[in-house]
DNA sequence: CGACTTTGACCAGCGC
DNA sequence: GCGCTGGTCAAAGTCG
């Protein structure tokens, strides 16, 4: 699925706390995180019990890949097409959380991007499904994106 | 012309 | 039972 990109497990909603502190000595090296760029030996994480309530939602399995970057943008290009379909603020956040939708036919993945209030460099990017299609774009301008890309811990 | 963005309103679920 | 939050959709407008 996709192209193995970096795939971070991404801790409940308790966010917004230690993350100063952390994020801000974060500083890695872009010579420390080449590695990331080829190196997807993460487990596929999916540990999600699932709402299952919603309106017309199913109770299938809702896998959710959520991983943080480090951009001075939140618009992730990663070769998928995405229309934006919503715009709320969250209470953690001083910034909104931006809601997208891949516009592929028969494509019903969806993509969260939420900007860390304590740190406006990082931006939360969350992927809720799988695409199954292949990519309409070049991978290239990803591949760059995630080599500038840190995964941080849960901590 | 087509595709995509934006804002407001609406709905459902949960908490109290 | 009511209120609140989060999440989604829709129409109009904009950009390429």
């Amino acid at each position: 699925m996709v192209n193995s990109q970096a795939q971070a497990q991404l801790q409940d909603h308790d966010k917004g706390n230690g993350y100063s502190s952390l994020a801000t000595s974060m500083e890695i090296p872009d010579s420390s995180i080449l590695g990331v760029t080829q190196s997807n030996s993460l487990p596929e994480v999916e540990t999600e019990a699932e709402i299952g309530k919603k309106r017309g939602e199913k109770k299938a399995t809702k896998p959710r890949y959520a991983f943080r970057t480090r951009s001075q943008v939140d618009i992730l290009d990663d070769g998928y097409r995405w229309r934006k379909y919503g715009q709320k603020a969250v209470k953690n956040n001083k910034f909104p959380r931006s809601y997208y939708r891949c516009t592929y036919q028969g494509c019903t993945v969806k993509k969260q991007v939420q900007r860390l209030s304590i740190d406006e460099g990082i931006v939360e990017t969350t992927y809720e499904g799988m695409h199954s299609h292949a990519i309409e774009k070049s991978t290239d301008n990803f591949e760059h994106i995630l080599s500038q890309m840190q995964i941080f811990p849960s901590v």
